[in-house]
DNA sequence: GCCCAGGGGGCTC
DNA sequence: GAGCCCCATGGG
């Protein structure tokens, strides 16, 4: 899947964007887990809430033995919600990872070289019917865990490319990930990489409260400044 | 004690 | 189909 790039000037400001991320942080190593299947679990373990939160979980259902399909299908959902309490919102998560683990287990023996074994827009469309799995969910599940070439954007993306001045405010999630698919090659470690460093920079510099840190290695570029 | 953090579902109009 | 509310922990 060749990646068509429409505009050669807005590509070059974009990989300008990401090696200003990039040299100052190195490789970022995403997503942090041992397995594909942990990936999924810690998508939808992570949503509203910081990655710290997340690790907990992931030991404590590592430490019960159900990090795995058939773990999470047969574990009682009252013990499933118990272990990953800390990630806020537990009932609607300890659901949302029964449907999942269910319907792999079901549809594809558990399997999930036949579940990312096909079309990527297909295997969304499927993410994007079950309970819990939104756009961004979806898109991390196909790029980290499937390593199928798809842009992940995510509220870090809206506000550092708001900063930067090439969205505006009230830019949907198509939008943006058009934004990055239609000017970037379609290849996945490059996606992999590009929305781990926005997330670093997003994570380090770019909190809601402060309008810019100093630090950000995107300071020269952003249009809000301090004082 | 207060604020807010890497989302998504469901309802309303 | 945009705008709202709900979910409901833990760290700074």
């Amino acid at each position: 899947m060749g990646g068509k790039c429409l505009d050669k000037r807005i590509h070059k400001d974009l990989m300008h964007i990401f090696r200003l991320m990039y040299d100052r942080t190195g490789p970022r190593h995403w997503w942090p887990a041992q397995t594909s299947f942990e990936v999924i679990v810690g998508a939808v373990l992570t949503q509203f809430v910081s990655w710290r939160n997340v690790t907990t979980a992931i030991e404590n259902m590592r430490t019960e033995g159900i990090l795995n399909v058939d773990g999470i299908c047969g574990v009682s959902e009252e013990r499933l919600e118990e272990l990953i309490r800390c990630t806020r919102f537990y009932k609607q998560k300890a659901k949302k990872l029964k449907v999942f683990c269910t319907h792999l287990k079901t549809q594809y023996s558990g399997s999930l070289d036949l579940f990312f074994g096909r079309d990527l827009y297909e295997i969304r469309r499927e993410l994007l019917s079950l309970y819990g799995i939104g756009e961004e969910t979806a898109d991390s599940i196909l790029l980290y865990a499937g390593e199928k070439p798809i842009f992940v954007v995510d509220s870090y993306t809206r506000r550092i490319f708001c900063r930067l001045g090439i969205f505006s405010e009230d830019i949907s999630y198509g939008e943006m990930q058009k934004f990055f698919m239609d000017n970037l090659e379609h290849d996945s470690d490059l996606f992999n990489e590009f929305h781990a460093q926005i997330d670093g920079v997003g994570n380090r510099f770019c909190s809601a409260k402060t309008p810019l840190c100093e630090e950000c290695p995107l300071a020269p570029r952003c249009l809000f400044r301090k004082g």
